[in-house]
DNA sequence: AACATTTACGTGGTTAACCAATTATTGAAA
DNA sequence: TTTCAATAATTGGTTAACCACGTAAATGTT
């Protein structure tokens, strides 16, 4: 029962079919740097799904920057070589989803990153926003109510403040599913929180005060408890 | 001439509207996690836009994990705080393409720490991709070609080595950038390539050696006419 | 023959109609 | 009044037809 699921647009299974028989037409075809492939219609004919399943893939490949499509004239192969192409598509097509070990294992490497950078670039105005997100951290914990949301916001503000653009979105994709995990595991109890307010003050002022290292040193001592937590479960 | 760009589904400004109004509905009428949007035809009659730019708005939104479309019953709000979600638009509608110099910020901050992973937990099957890596790298060097493909390949082999699938995706996300960029600055030479073959190597063999310290070490040393050259421009 | 103009077709993007599954409503039976 | 099957309305997802634009072949003009 049920075998027919094979035609959902975004159906992982099929989409990495699709790609995987895109990267073999490139190669076959050797296809250069900034040549076109075959039109949506024709790729949609030749591997027997829909054009939506077409879209999808192409959509994927061109948010990895692989792919380019031009409205009215085409898809080309991004200005990148075929031995870049295929090593990618390789790995894209090898990608698992993160398991939380990795998310935290991450999130802790740009933090101690980004709280480095906010004490060199910080704005007047970044420091605002982080004071209004500690300030609200710290009546939720104080009332006794759960605080996770804004204690990311809080870690948010810095990555902000971090100046780096990039660090900034990675922490949004991850942001995310921290909460939810936190939510499901209870990492967070009425202790850890209250102690979590003097921690944040502690960065606050570091970077309020341009000392990279000690901002560092802060958001070390924070993820002290949180390394612990995370690695007992 | 040409005033009506407004309908593209995916008109970056539109979609900031769009996703700033369903912001403001969510609060407006006070829905909690769990609860249920309007549907999306309903959206796209009170927002006066087609269904597709509805549609469009909440597959971003559902990217960042702050809804959840379910087939035949509704879009629903994630399990996350109204305030991490006031606080995470925020940001989503401010966040700016990434500069160059971010990239390679972030891409030497998460290389330091793949180095040093991929020396605690490489595989065997590990150590032979990046040797082939390394081997094509240094093979297009000698022949006079240009390699970026190849160096950014075996970067790539060393973050699949890490064992951290968030920082592998990471990774996948910059490196055509990366490439692009490099391209574009030509900021590879032939000597610096040269250079870079020995400098891969002994990154290499200090992974294989199960050294995390030096690895870090190396891929530093293997950065440093890197940075030189980025942020002479 | 050379160049300007027109025409026809192919392109990715968009959309109104459609689909299957779900949910709400109805109404007759108990 | 309660129960529960039958049915109508609603949902996100899918798709065939359509659109505006770009390209290039065809045509006309000098």
């Amino acid at each position: 029962m049920n075998v027919e699921i094979q035609n959902l647009a975004d159906n992982p299974t099929v989409q990495k079919k699709v790609i995987d028989k895109i990267r073999n037409l490139i190669n076959y075809k050797n296809l250069e740097p900034g040549d076109k492939l075959p039109s949506e219609r024709m790729l949609s004919d030749k591997f027997e799904v829909k054009r939506s399943t077409i879209r999808a893939a192409i959509q994927k490949l061109e948010f990895y920057g692989l792919l380019k499509s031009i409205p009215q004239s085409g898809t080309f192969v991004a200005n990148i070589g075929v031995v870049a192409l295929n090593g990618m598509i390789d790995e894209i097509l090898r990608l698992e989803a993160p398991d939380f070990k990795s998310l935290v294992e991450t999130r802790i490497l740009l933090e101690l990153k980004t709280a480095r950078l906010a004490a060199l670039r910080r704005t007047e105005e970044d420091l605002v926003s982080m004071k209004n997100s500690w300030e609200a951290y710290a009546a939720k914990v104080v009332k006794g109510e759960d605080a996770v949301q804004e204690d990311l916001l809080f870690h948010l503000a810095i990555a902000k403040a971090s100046g780096n653009s990039t660090m900034n979105t990675f922490m949004l994709t991850i942001t995310p599913e921290i909460i939810t995990n936190f939510g499901k595991y209870h990492v967070c109890d009425k202790e850890l929180a209250i102690l979590g307010i003097e921690e944040h003050r502690l960065i606050y002022e570091a970077i309020k005060d341009k000392n990279p290292q000690l901002a560092k040193q802060k958001m070390k001592e924070h993820f002290k408890e949180l390394y612990k937590y995370c690695y007992n479960i």
